[in-house]
Formats: C-alpha cells, sequence, structure tokens
DNA sequence: TAATTTTGACAATTTGCATTGTCAATGTAT
DNA sequence: ATACATTGACAATGCAAATTGTCAAAATTA
C-alpha cells in the first residue's frame, strides 16, 4: 500500500551509523532528584532519637523508598484516570493504601509527586521510541515505523500515560516553572537530532530543522491524542500511517528544497 | 526560495471552487448562549423593586453589557497573562475594576468567564484564517500562506490569544465537560474540509484524511506555540515555511499514494 | 514479657479562595 | 432637596482541601 513514492526513501540512510544514532539520540533528563524529599534521613545524631529500627525485614530506608514507589504507582492511575485538578492528597494516599502522613514523608506537595510520575513516563517512553528507531537503523523508513509504533503502543498500552504526558503535563507546566517544559521540549530535540542525521548536509538550515523537528512531534502527539480520547476507534495502522505521512512528506519536501546529490 | 518543488502542487487547485469553500470551511459555533448569564432581568415584576432607572446616561441593561465587557476584557488579560489556575475572581474583578458582586451578575463562576473568552478568541481566529484562505481560493500554494500567516499574524499581534488557546484551553477542557474540547475539535475540521476539497475524490480514505487534517492542526500549533514562547526568536518568514512545508509535504505524499488523474 | 518504635485511623488546625452580605458614598429622578 | 437606586470598598461567612497533630493497636527488639 504504502510502497510506491517511498523507495525513493531510504537513498541517503547509508550515510546513518548505528552509534552516531545511540550518542546523538539519547539523553535522559531525570536527574536524580527525584530521589527522597523527605526530611533528614541519616538517623539525625542528636539526643532522644534511637529511630532507625528493623520493620518486616527491612530498614528504614527501604521501607520509605517502598512507601514512595506505592505513591508514585497511585500518582500514576490516581492522575492518569481522573485528571490531575480532581486528585487530592487524600485520594492518592487511599490509592497508595497509606495515610496522608507517608504522603508528606516523601513529597512536599501534590505537585511535586506529579512531577516525578512525569519524568518517570516521559523517560521510559522516549528510552522505547529510541531503542526502537535504533534497532532499525540503516533503513529510514522503517526507522520512522518502528519509532511511531513504539510510541502509539505504549499509549494504547497504558492510556494514563497519554492523560498525564499530554493533557495534564500542560498544567503542571505552570505550577512547576519550567522543569517540566524542559523535558516536553527533549522530544521535539529528539527529534531533532534524528532530522539532522538524515540530512546530514545541512548545516545552514539548522534552525528551519529545528522548527520542523517541533512540528513533527506536534503533529504524531495531536493524532495521538485523538486516538487516545476516541477511545482508539481507528485501527492502528491507519494511525501509524497517518503519522509517518508526515515524515515522509517532510523528508521528500525538504529533499527537494535542498537538494544535496541526486535530487531531481 | 520556495519554488522549485513547489510548482506542481497547483495543478488539481483548479477543482476549487469559491462558493464550496465558503460553505464548507465556514462554522461558527458560539451558540449566543454568550450572553449574559445573570439573574432574571426582565424587571422581575414582583413587589417592591423598582428597578431600572438611568445612570451614566445608560439603561440598566447597556451597564451589565458594559460591566460584562469589561470583565470578559480582563480576563482575557488575566488569564492570557498568568494563566487560569493563576487567576482568581478578584484578581478579574480588580483588572475590571469593579468589585466582585459584578462578577457574579455576569458570571456563576470563572470558569464560565474562561468559556467565554474563549469561544470569542477562537472564532475569531477561525473566522480570520477562513477569510484569508478564501481570499486566494483558486491557488493552493497561496491558500496554504494565506491562512498560515493569518494564524501567525494573529499569535504575534495577541500572545495572550496564545496561551488561553494552546495552553489554558486543554484544561478548561476538563472543567468544562466538552463544550470546548468541540470548539477545539473545530478547527481539525475545517482543516478536514480543506482537505476534502484539496482531495476530492477520495472518498475512501476519509478516515485517514481526518487523522492527518488532526496531525496539521498539531504541527502547525506546536511550531506556533514554540514561536509564541520564545518570544519571536526566528523571523516570521521561516516559521512560515516551516509550517507550509508539512502542508505541501502531504499534499505531494498523499497524491503519491492515491494517484488520481496524471500522477506518476 | 516489657519497652519502644512503627504504623494507621482519624481528629484538629490552617489556608486560600469563593460567595454572600453590609454600609456609606455617589448619582438620579422628581 | 429629598428619596432611593446604584455603586464601590470591604467585612463576614462558607468550604474544600492541605497540613499537622493525637493516640491506640501492631510489630520489633532484647
Amino acid at each position: 500500500m504504502t510502497s510506491k513514492a517511498l523507495k525513493q526513501l531510504t537513498p541517503t540512510s547509508d550515510s546513518l551509523d548505528q552509534k552516531q544514532l545511540e550518542t546523538t539520540l539519547g539523553q535522559s533528563a531525570t536527574p536524580d532528584e527525584s530521589k527522597p524529599t523527605g526530611k533528614d534521613n541519616a538517623n539525625n545524631s542528636n539526643k532522644k532519637t534511637t529511630p532507625s529500627r528493623q520493620f518486616k525485614g527491612m530498614s528504614l530506608e527501604q521501607r520509605q523508598n517502598m512507601r514512595r514507589e506505592k505513591l508514585i504507582e497511585a500518582g500514576l492511575q490516581a492522575y492518569g484516570t481522573h485528571g490531575f485538578f480532581s486528585v487530592t492528597v487524600k485520594d492518592i494516599c487511599k490509592e497508595a493504601k497509606l495515610t496522608e502522613r507517608y504522603f508528606y514523608e516523601s513529597f512536599k506537595r501534590s505537585e511535586e509527586l506529579f512531577k516525578v510520575v512525569y519524568l518517570k513516563l516521559i523517560d521510559d517512553l522516549q528510552l522505547k521510541i529510541v531503542e526502537a528507531v535504533m534497532q532499525h537503523s540503516p533503513d529510514l523508513k522503517q526507522m520512522i515505523t518502528a519509532g511511531l509504533s513504539a510510541l502509539l503502543n505504549n499509549l494504547r498500552d497504558d492510556p494514563r500515560t497519554a492523560r498525564i504526558l499530554f493533557v495534564d503535563a500542560v498544567l503542571v507546566h505552570e505550577l512547576h516553572g519550567d522543569t517540566i517544559h524542559e523535558s516536553h521540549t527533549r522530544f521535539d530535540q529528539t527529534i531533532f537530532n534524528f532530522l539532522n542525521i538524515v540530512f546530514p548536509d545541512q548545516q545552514e538550515n539548522k534552525s528551519q530543522i529545528s522548527l520542523i523537528a517541533s512540528g513533527l512531534n506536534g503533529y504524531v502527539v495531536h493524532i495521538a491524542m485523538r486516538w487516545v480520547l476516541s477511545n482508539f476507534k481507528q485501527p492502528f495502522e491507519q494511525v501509524l500511517e497517518a503519522c509517518s505521512l508526515a515524515y515522509l512528506g517532510i523528508y521528500q519536501q525538504f529533499n527537494h528544497l535542498h537538494p544535496t546529490t541526486s535530487e531531481s
């Protein structure tokens, strides 16, 4: 079906290099500040505190981390199901089967938990996509298909992810300054890098390519959101094709505008 | 600059019909429920009320409408500058130089005002775009350029619009059920209609074209948002070109996939 | 088993804002 | 000029959720 005009797309792909891909595309932003936020852990060696004791076979730190994980999972469930603004701290605690106290043990406020959930999700997603792309490295069309499939599959397998990443995230962007905004930008950046590999000899058009990367990102995300919100009405293949069409179209257009070697 | 590969894009455009355009593209959704929401206006003819008296040369209704307009303008300013969730009713009243009482005279709650502001903005924007497109009717490339220019100019002239339409709107989608969601969909729909005109004989691919319309919408919006957030760093022409590239690319791709008449 | 910490349930307090209400000052009609 | 609608400033109340605090049951160590 999608063969006729697509064959001519793989020519420049021989300039693709597996190593180059790994180096350039990667970039996990979670800066390990996603660790416990609570108070002074390390047995604050004052007077009356004989803290740290084993419990259920776990140390204090282990228990805290376990609670933290439960809260994060509960946050994913609650935020992803009801939306950030319908969820209270109490809701999350109920979901996690923990009491409020333990929420504040790990997070200062609801937004902080949300941020952690968000960063985790977007990191996971990006990793999956980049891996999928790299696995099909030399063939441009396959790389595109693989990356898009990874994205769409992820969203379909867990719509909560879609809600958090593409709906509520905009919000927390506000509340959280720009930390999340930056990580949102990372996607643009990844696509930008990809385009730079595909069009190696376009030094002048960096700025233009950057814009196009943002556009492609928006293109796919918007379609994906419709798909999610429609409860996956359209068949996977159709969505995939609609998404890849943009990439392939851009590819052709760009090559026509800036012919490098053998373009007509 | 953008000439070489673009010339071949206007062929099918001879099938474009001005009337068809007007009929198909239009669609203002504001259902005139955007009128006063307050209590019983019409001199509730009970006992003790001798309401309605002239004030500053205006009737009660005139004064209410004037206050309403001031609130709407204040809402645009406040929401568009600080974001919906940072704005309180008091803020809006301060901005409008009115007291809370008059807010509740016209609106039940903050979301209601937001909705009105939103619908007003999106109607204005869509009108401008459709008009611009129609004015350049026969020539496909010019239509695209004109429509995109109208959009970008509007956003640049008033970034508050961008914030409300593309950032906070998602939000109020939540709060307001789907009224706003629908009007958000209208943009997709408009583009869908446009594509249907451009590809008249693609009855089978309706569903596919609908997805692509959403994608194109997302593409442009995402680029536009970057542009806005970067405080319009990139030159207008560059943004415009990046946007139109997607339309032209899709056009070619689609024609290649589903050749109608003379396509190679 | 006794001493002590950890935990869970839930009450008490705080906070931020919406929403309503009061009242004096100002403008309007007769 | 008098009576009253209209307005603006701001206090009073309501409310929902965040945040902190209390206390007794359960688990742990020795």
